[in-house]
RNA sequence: GCCAGUGUAGCUCAGGGGUAGAGCAACUGAUUCGUAAUCAGUAGGUCGCGGGUUCAAUUCCCGCCACUGGCUCCA
């Protein structure tokens, strides 16, 4: 064990510097998107949680003095510490564990800063003395890795708590008594520098807080978290299901859940003819041809789900050769790229806007799947604008609104747009090998970005092959990242297909290409907008839009809620009569739990005074108005998609 | 795909080597109630699937499938 560097490439890059425990104070979300910087200070609450996984290291050497350690830094919710450990750590263990820990804090230990040279620091490596309460007969062997990737000329440091040592640039609390609270949270795997090449570590989440209130309230709001979360909430509401044997990651969509898509579509198609979109649709499938051109075959493979292959058969009815393979679509574009291709284009064509909800799949690995926020079938809002460089920048811009307007209408404010770009250094690699396109086009990009005064993150190294990109990234109830929306830029493969359109001076130009999903997939785009409204959904969306609540069976309240329900579904309302015979609190219970936006209270009271009594649902009775007021409130809501309806 | 955990009625969950139980929902009947649970009755499960150990498996063991938490990856 004493080569210097036993494992796979660097991919992370906090993790070359001397400690992870240095990151770049920020958003810690945000953190992913920066690329590595100096050593930034950490927050009062980072510390206490960076010095709760050196509690936990010291604890875990306690009961386990073999253990090696990798990297203990403190994350959004906690922190945690990688460990390599022939004992499978499980939350049994916790206890045991939190035991160990609580007597470090309480016993208050000094968290020691030494600045030590570089070869005292490897000797100690090569003494099992990193990450360790004392010598060890084997080599702190990730600590060793960890200290050959410092640079040269950089300050080593140690922190010392109590017997235990650990390789680290800080900064920590005073002492260990300064963890108000802790504890331990799950065990999960991770890659040793998050690269699948590297040995599998385990992974100990904890989380620390100044004091236990704050602890407290810390798992309450998990608790919150729990209830929005789209799968629960998917379920409850009847939006859509899984089937093993359908199989997974391909959602089924209840009508409820249908009812949301037909509205997102609704919008997306009125949003788009306004901007001139045309729309187009295309097949699910296509030969395999197709994708040799797009170079989604081999580059995109692994993705995808494997062809369907014609065979000619034999006369015994074996194999005799494949001839002809399918593969289900990926995604939308080379389709599209067909039907800009089916008819001769001129420049006066441009811009070109061809959109479709394009249903697609891909296969994820099966430990990606996550309820409608990760699957292997999606229908995308896809279009594809082919435009000359000159009218590029206003049709990037344009889509950059069309994206603002969304968020708008869903009120989503909690958001980040990400700006990927190329890396230099990777030309003809990972990206295209044309510089002058690459600068060209994200200049206008970010022109586009600063003129529309968006808060972004730049991210290097990010972009498409073809071309930069801006993501939309979002965050779950319980705390996931996701891009929602997509807007990229594609200087390569309309040059693939060989799309061309006659210029003014009579010439063959090739079109640039701009791929744009603001509303991301139907799947991910009402995973998050279900969390985003924990279930209570504006009464333009909601399934069940309207409730009529008879007080009572008898036949003249009955037949006026079958009468009002008859109204409102003439005008395309989604209403039910609740006929059950169960009391009115009862009916009134069941429509709140089941989230029905508008309850309209039926007794004979409002039916001689020509009302309605108004009940929405979270805001209680709003009392009796007259029938034709309430209805047309009712429909101007529906109208405006407005987010507070009535 | 990898590591770990979980899988009992439509839902939420008890139970446990001697072949299962509650609440809610469903169904039937009664009730006629003004804004978060009217009452009674009925029905509902090859205890994820397959194999093994055992006189006996839903319970123990193995394999598979699905889900959950992560890692890797992404709309």
């Amino acid at each position: 064990m004493g080569d210097a560097r036993p494992f796979g490439s660097l991919i992370h890059p906090f993790l070359l510097h001397p400690s992870v425990c240095v990151l770049p104070a920020a958003n810690p979300s945000l953190r992913k998107h920066l690329p590595m910087k100096a050593p930034i200070q950490m927050s009062d609450l980072e510390r206490i949680r960076h010095s709760a996984a050196h509690v936990l290291a010291t604890a875990i050497s306690r009961i386990w003095p073999d253990a090696q350690f990798a990297a203990g830094p403190p994350v959004d919710t906690g922190f945690y510490y990688d460990v390599e450990l022939s004992h499978r750590i499980s939350p049994d263990d916790f206890a045991q564990i939190e035991e160990e820990m609580r007597k470090e804090t309480k016993a208050n230990y000094v968290f020691e800063r030494r600045v030590v040279s570089r070869q005292e620091a490897l000797l100690m490596a090569q003494q099992g003395r990193l990450g360790a309460l004392g010598e060890r007969e084997v080599v702190s062997k990730f600590k060793l890795d960890i200290l050959t990737n410092i640079p040269e000329g950089e300050e080593i440091s140690l922190y010392v708590n109590g017997e235990f040592t650990d390789l680290c640039a800080g900064p920590h609390v005073m002492r260990t008594g300064n963890i108000g609270a802790f504890k331990l949270t799950h065990v999960a795997s991770a890659y040793y520098k998050g690269d699948e090449r590297n040995p599998q570590l385990q992974r100990i989440y904890g989380t620390a807080f100044k004091n236990k209130t704050e602890m407290e309230a810390h798992f309450a709001m998990l608790e919150e978290a729990k209830r929005r979360d789209h799968r629960k909430l998917g379920k409850e509401m009847e939006l859509f299901t899984f089937d093993e044997d359908v199989g997974p990651g391909l959602p089924l969509w209840l009508p409820n859940g249908t009812v949301l898509i037909e509205e997102l579509e609704k919008l997306a198609k009125e949003t788009e003819f306004a901007a001139d979109y045309h729309r187009v649709r295309t097949p699910h499938i296509a030969r395999e041809n197709m994708y040799l051109t797009s170079g989604h075959l081999p580059y995109y493979v692994e993705s995808m789900f494997p062809p369907m292959e014609l065979a000619e058969k034999n006369a015994d009815g074996t194999v005799a050769e494949i001839s002809d393979r399918y593969y289900l679509k990926a995604m939308n574009c080379p389709h599209h790229h067909k039907i800009f291709k089916a008819v001769p284009r001129s420049y006066r064509d441009l811009p070109l806007r061809l959109a479709e909800y394009g249903t697609c799949y891909r296969y994820e690995q099966s430990g990606e799947l996550l309820g409608l926020m990760r699957v292997r079938s999606m229908q995308m809002n896809d279009a594809h604008i082919y435009c000359t460089t000159a009218q590029f920048e206003a049709e990037f811009m344009a889509v950059n609104e069309m994206y603002l307007k969304y968020f708008k209408v869903f009120g989503l404010t909690n958001y980040l747009m990400r700006f990927s770009t190329h890396d230099p250094a990777r030309l003809g690699e990972k990206f295209v090998d044309d510089p002058v396109l690459w600068k060209q086009t994200e200049d206008m990009v970010r022109g586009v970005l600063v003129k529309s005064g968006i808060n972004f993150v730049e991210v290097p190294n990010e972009a498409a092959f073809y071309g930069p990109k801006i993501d939309v990234q979002v965050w779950s109830a319980i705390g996931k990242e996701f891009t929602i929306a997509t807007n990229q830029v594609d200087f390569a493969v309309p040059a693939r297909f060989g799309l061309a359109y006659k210029d003014r001076d009579n010439t063959d130009k090739t079109p640039l290409c701009i791929h744009r999903a603001p509303l991301g997939t139907h799947e991910r785009f009402i995973g998050f907008l279900i969390e985003h409204y924990a279930g209570n959904f504006p009464l333009w969306l909601a399934p069940e839009q309207v409730r009529i609540l008879p007080i009572g069976d008898e036949d003249e309240l009955v037949e006026a809620a079958v009468a009002l329900r008859a109204e409102l579904r003439s005008h395309g309302v989604r209403a039910e009569v609740d006929a059950s015979s169960a009391k009115i609190n009862g009916k009134v219970l069941r429509a709140e739990e089941s989230k029905v936006h508008t309850m309209l209270v039926l007794g004979k009271r409002d039916l001689e005074g020509g009302n309605l009594s108004v009940r929405v649902h979270g805001k209680g009775n709003l009392g009796a108005k007259p029938r034709g007021e309430v209805i047309a409130d009712i429909l101007s809501s529906i109208q405006e998609r407005r987010a507070n309806a009535v």
